[in-house]
DNA sequence: TATAATTCCTCTAGCTACTAGAGCTTCAAG
DNA sequence: CTTGAAGCTCTAGTAGCTAGAGGAATTATA
């Protein structure tokens, strides 16, 4: 049995957010100790982990809601866990496109070397849309 | 003099959008008609049109703040905005990194072609991080 | 000019995914 | 048995909006 703070040092999970994902209903309500603290198993601390993985790679809440629930039900065909984790892979590469063309954007205008504002080309572009090379 | 709404088909923001600029400070609260309404005059707009450019660059309502600021004094030196477009560049290129190994582990573990759950790379990968080939 | 359709007003609450703090109770080590 | 760390609940705050209620003003049509 583990108490939440030990569940928090395990899986790096902070002790607020645990409590948020069980209001959320991610996790389980675990057992009380007699004195009404949490005390969760080694079944809690799995869930915890894959909710932490699954965050970190980026996954929403409401798609870790969808893997922890097929992830409970081994037999089941895994094309929902593919098609939520290629939909996020889709998600994930259009926001490196669109980043890209902020870099470069960025990089451009950054590159300006004028002394005041007046002429400076940072302020310049974002104040006039029509002097940006890519649109965004 | 434009109302609201003409501003904000001008610039594309969002009726409710601007008035939370307003009451952010972004925006200076505008004249208003006899009966209450907001009328813009064209420094408004152009106003409007600086802080939408700056956020489809993606710098943040402070930031732009500050860089608004800085456009009101055309004879200032313009140190400050680049560093705060130069910060906001790496900002920029520390995501895309992030993004990028995001996508090569999603880009793995979605080639997995198991039938069902129990064997699917997905659900295994989400489950132990020990088999991740990159760190995140 | 009368009425209808559209736009605008303020105010409150909700979204994601947490995080921080107040004020109090329980647990564990010495 | 004491004391300090860790836990409890509850509320509110973060960014940057967005949505809806309920009502007033403006504009277009008849």
């Amino acid at each position: 049995m583990f108490s939440i703070g030990q569940l928090s040092k395990r899986t790096g999970v902070k002790i607020p957010t645990i409590r948020y994902y069980e209001q959320m209903g991610l996790i389980d309500a675990p057992e009380r100790s007699e004195g009404n603290q949490r005390r969760y198993t080694k079944e809690g601390l799995s869930r915890l982990s894959f909710i932490r993985h699954s965050r970190d790679l980026g996954f929403s809440v409401e798609d870790i809601r969808g893997l922890l629930e097929l992830s409970q039900h081994p037999e089941k065909p895994c094309l929902d866990a593919h098609s939520i984790a290629a939909q996020h892979l889709q998600d994930v590469q259009s926001r490196i496109a669109k980043l890209r063309r902020l870099e470069r954007e960025l990089k451009r205008i950054t590159k300006c070397d004028a002394g005041n504002v007046a002429a400076c080309a940072v302020i310049e572009t974002l104040a006039d849309h029509g002097l940006c090379e890519t649109e965004h």
